[in-house]
DNA sequence: TGCAAAGCGGAACGGTGTTCCGTATTGTTT
DNA sequence: AAACAATACGGAACACCGTTCCGCTTTGCA
């Protein structure tokens, strides 16, 4: 048993229904409220619409970044997933590359505030950044090897340092029509590539 | 009469001499609080750093923004004014580029949480935002358009997307020994090169 | 049905930005 | 010097937010 999945069963496993039910309600208002009006909402927003009482969201998700990641859970698992995947089925690593950065870039510009959420230096939100970082990291850092190793790409930048610069590119990336971020961040990329 | 010299004006011209002391006492205990706190310091600390009431801070900046751009007004008109000199004195545009963007991200990443409260959707937030644009936007575009005749860089990019890239890589800077962020600024330029 | 355990709701607290107005200071006029 | 109007000051008060805490309710079991 990973991390994952004790965190999971954390949820499945609620003894009594009403604990069930209303974590359900409260993963579910706070995609929709996400949705409208970014991951730092007011909490009130949230558990009013969830139609339980502020004492009922800080027990099931003692900090926002624990109810951020149990929403987004699959989204990211997915990304994760798509990683060794897209290095299989790409003709070059560095396209697995590029696709990979691709997918991880619409993820974070489609979730308002998700990516200034994780630079947020607010207590709680040290933990946000780090399950990005448990879940992504090993993933980005195979793709980069492996261009690096097909000679693609310069050698010698952490993949860290790539994940953090695309997060930060992503940052207000909605809400800005004259900024386009993927672009911004293709430029990054571009700028990883060996002068052939 | 620019807006500029309005602004610094509407400062030195101020009648009552308490107004004018209160005002750079002010402008003092900001730009020591911001050093060791950061722009997003709480409003009372400055006011009682500067021994005066809550009220008056609001008086002399009534938004926050306000404060920051008259602390930063000489180094922000600094770096406009580096541009020019620069692209005078360089050997390529290019090479006035890069330099102008270090001078940037240097400008940047030293004033704790400045890159950050550039994004911040807060209201009065887009007064700090367009200063930066006003005074800078014009020199950044002077350099592209340079490098960009000299051949160096591929054409097309807007002087707003890259400058709101160079911001977004400096956020959080500090406070991240893993992250480099005048590395990620040179790889954003990098990608800007012209392919030979 | 009774009861203990588990869970719930929301009042209350501390911290922050912002407004507002009675009071104090300043500069000018007499 | 004294009176006065204009200007500026201070901080109480309000609104909003995250967070804690505890009396009350619901649940599941015996």
């Amino acid at each position: 048993m990973n991390d994952s999945d004790r965190r999971t069963a954390s949820m499945a496993g609620s003894k009594r229904k009403d604990a069930r039910r209303n974590q359900q309600a409260l993963l579910d208002a706070a995609a929709t409220i996400f949705v409208a009006s970014g991951v730092e909402a007011p909490v009130r927003d949230i558990a009013a619409k969830a139609g339980v009482g502020i004492g009922t969201i800080y027990r099931h998700f003692p900090t926002r970044a624990e109810l951020i990641i149990a929403v987004y859970r699959h989204q990211v698992d997915a990304c994760a997933e798509a990683g060794p995947a897209l290095l299989a089925a790409s003709p070059t690593p560095h396209a697995a590359l590029a696709q990979w950065v691709d997918l991880f870039v619409d993820f974070l510009v489609t979730k308002h505030g998700l990516a200034a959420a994780m630079r947020s230096d607010s207590a709680g939100f040290e933990t946000l950044h780090a399950y990005f970082l448990d879940r992504l990291l090993p993933v980005c850092t195979q793709l980069l090897d492996a261009a690096t190793t097909s000679g693609e790409i310069h050698p010698g930048l952490e993949a860290y340092q790539l994940m953090r610069g695309i997060g930060n590119l992503c940052i207000g990336a909605d809400a800005d029509p004259r900024y386009d971020a993927r672009r911004m961040v293709a430029l990054l990329v571009a700028g990883l590539r060996q002068p052939h």
